[in-house]
DNA sequence: ACTATCTGAAACTAGTTGGTGTCAGTTTGA
DNA sequence: TCAAACTGACACCAACTAGTTTCAGATAGT
């Protein structure tokens, strides 16, 4: 009990405490996993490579991780934290009108994967298929978003008189419309403006939107 | 010239010419890897055990493939034409009306993965993020399925107005609609009565190709 | 019966990678 | 100044795998 004190243990070492250290390092590897991940791919990439690009060694990828898997999963949260970030910041932007939040909402979200398709890679390529723990945390994170489509869309839900199931299907199929038209739009690298995508996407929420209140049959 | 000469080299062997033993051994190695990439995923599984499931040996799997990349490669195409199949065969079936044509092919379709849920987790997991000339041809086919749902729902795109590539990307996001409910239908392990998702699904296109034709706003 | 072809199993090679340990050199605090 | 903590580079091992080769034995045609 002396001075700045941070943490527990450890000193301070070029003027950060232990514990900022290895957040840096840690933020670093993450960073450089989205990178890595995010261009190269998961399967073509090594460990040696991440810490490489990270500048740093692979005893510290093992300080903050319990393997390449769980620093893909870190790289994959911190593109999904995004990408939900930029959705919902759009969706709840100023004008109340249900139509114009939908186009917000739907042009933030590609304009932030516009800007970084290592978020998109990752997110909509790399995170599938590695194991069944990935597997279910894709899963449940798929599911995050169908609930934040519904939450963000609730007077449309609400007011409709379908069975709770059916409606979270429904939201899920909207998901689903949206990243598939994300993910053949980054993998093909952008052939269309992202006025077209933001369009059709918009098209598509709408209309289903649409068929929830007022069934037009 | 003397007997049935099949192919041009090679005998025959227990009762089989030499082009007919290799099919029956890749059929094998296909089913295998059916089996293999279906259940324990790509990622975790070998050549040797692939082999050892179809009962061959390496020196067969290198006969007809160059490596384990193209034999995912024969497993996707196997299932996603069997997918394919299914879904053409219910939209095609009898009836003229729409309406039912669509239910039908969502029908045949969930129906096809309820059965074989190992096609399913091929198409929609293990073939992602392998390698970019695996990704290159899962785009292909998924954009073959697109064309395939605009080719069915002909009708209903030829009445509307909209550009090609709008038309196109609209057709993408309904056909990533019915991928992602039936992803997580199977990645969920079926917790959902086939008739939910089929009407979900039949929902949310009909929906989209009424809003082509008829739009109620 | 005899020989050439074909098959299946296993041995082998060579390269890769995850994960751990070592050690010299640097920074801190007393 | 000096010892303890920290860092970074690299060596190291053990496990695993793709792909090739070898070889004994089975099968077909003559």
């Amino acid at each position: 009990m002396s001075a700045p004190k941070v943490d527990d243990a450890g000193r301070t070492y070029r003027g950060a405490g232990p514990q900022q250290r290895q957040d840096e390092r840690r933020t670093r590897l993450i960073d450089a996993a989205v990178e890595v991940f995010g261009t190269s791919g998961y399967r073509s990439a090594t460990v040696g490579k991440v810490c490489a690009t990270a500048g740093l060694t692979k005893r510290y990828m093992y300080e903050s991780f319990d393997g390449s898997e769980a620093l893909l999963v870190a790289a994959y949260t911190y593109a999904t934290d995004t990408m939900r970030d930029s959705i919902v910041s759009g969706a709840t932007s100023g004008d109340a009108d249900s139509d114009t939040r939908v186009r917000n909402a739907m042009t933030a979200f590609f304009t932030t994967i516009g800007e970084d398709p290592r978020l998109a890679k990752i997110a909509f390529v790399e995170i599938l298929g590695v194991s069944p723990e990935v597997d279910r945390i894709y899963r449940k994170t798929t599911e995050s978003f169908v609930a934040t489509l519904m939450t963000v869309a609730e007077p449309a839900f609400d007011g409709s008189s379908l069975p709770a199931e059916r409606k979270w299907t429904l939201a899920t199929g909207m998901v689903g419309a949206v990243l598939l038209i994300a993910q053949q739009w980054v993998l093909a690298e952008h052939p269309q403006q992202i006025d077209s995508v933001v369009a059709s996407s918009h098209s598509i929420l709408t209309a289903v939107l649409g068929r929830l209140t007022a069934p037009c049959e």
